[in-house]
DNA sequence: TAAAATTAAATTGCGTACAATCTAATCATA
DNA sequence: TATGATTAGATTGTACGCAATTTAATTTTA
C-alpha cells in the first residue's frame, strides 16, 4: 500500500482521534459522580442543572439551556422531574407568556448544604496536578468558545 | 458569610468545574461530526464502533465494548443496527457459544472509503495547536487510565 | 394594524448510555 | 462428574440528547 494512503488509514484508528477519549473520559467522569449523586437522588444532568439554580435562585428555561448547552427537549422532562422532587417550581412569566421561569425552592435550597461536598470528594477521585486540570480547562473552553 | 462556607459554596460553580466543560465539549465535537456522518448514514457511536471494525476487521462484542467502554445494553442494538446496513455479520463463535462475533463485510470495508475524508475535516474544524491537541491527548488518556 | 416572521416551550421520535436482571454456556472444584 | 460460580449477550427500564415539528405568544413590517 502508498504510504500517503496508509496514513490516511491511520487517521480512522481510534487511538488516533481525540474525540475518543473525549467522549470515553466525560462519560468516566459522569460515572464517578454517580455514587455521590445517588445519594442526592439527582442524575448528573440534573446535578448541573441545580448547580445553576444554587448560582442565579431563577432563570428562563431558554437561558437555562445556553447555559447548559442543552434545548428543550432535554429540559423539560429534566426540569419536570425536578419540579416533582420538589426542589423548583415551573411558572409562566407574566412579562412574556411564552417564556417559563424556573425558580428555586426551599428544599432545593436545602439539598446544596449536602451537594458541596461532591466538589471535593470529585477533586481526590480524578488525580490531576494544578497545572494539568488548570491547562485543560482553558482547552476545553477553548474548543467550546469556537461555536 | 464566613469565608470558607464562601469558597465551599463557589466550588459548586459550574464555572469551577472540570467535568461541565468536558461533558460540554464531548458533546460539541460529536455534534461538529453530525454532518459529516450523515453523509455516511452513520451516528456517532456506529462511526466509532465502525473505526474499531475497520482495524481488527473481527472481534467478539466484549473486545469491542471493552474497546469502546461500552456494555452489551448499548452495543446489542447498535450491531444489530450495523448489522441491518449490511456493514457487519453477527455470528455465535464456534469455540464459545456464549461469544458472539462480529465481522466486517464487504460493504463495510467499502464504507471505509468514504469515511477517511472525515479526520481531516474534523481537524479543520477544531483548531488546537498540535501541542495543545497532544496535551489534552495525553490528560484524557491519564484520567481514563485510572479506571 | 393585520399579516408574516420570529421566538419559547412542549412534543415526538430515534438513538444512545447504563444499571439491573435474565438466560444460556462454560468453568472450577469438591 | 454433578453443582455452584462465572461469563457473554440479550433484555428491560429509566434518563438523557437532539433533530424536527407543533403551539402559542410576541415582534416586525408592509
Amino acid at each position: 500500500m502508498k504510504k500517503e494512503k496508509q496514513e490516511e488509514y491511520d487517521s480512522l484508528k481510534l487511538s488516533s482521534q481525540l474525540c475518543f477519549p473525549l467522549y470515553a473520559c466525560s462519560k468516566e467522569i459522569i460515572r464517578r459522580y454517580k455514587p455521590y449523586l445517588d445519594d442526592l437522588d439527582l442524575t448528573y444532568t440534573q446535578y448541573i442543572a441545580m448547580m445553576v439554580m444554587w448560582e442565579k435562585k431563577s432563570m428562563h428555561v431558554k437561558d437555562l439551556g445556553e447555559q447548559l448547552y442543552l434545548d428543550s427537549g432535554t429540559l423539560t422532562p429534566l426540569l419536570k422531574k425536578l419540579e416533582q422532587k420538589g426542589y423548583v417550581t415551573r411558572t409562566k412569566s407574566r412579562e412574556d407568556e411564552r417564556a417559563l421561569v424556573i425558580s428555586i425552592t426551599e428544599a432545593g435550597e436545602k439539598l446544596k448544604k449536602d451537594a458541596v461536598k461532591i466538589p471535593a470528594a470529585m477533586g481526590a477521585c480524578v488525580r490531576l496536578e494544578p497545572e494539568e486540570a488548570a491547562f485543560l480547562y482553558k482547552i476545553l473552553y477553548k474548543i467550546l468558545g469556537e461555536i
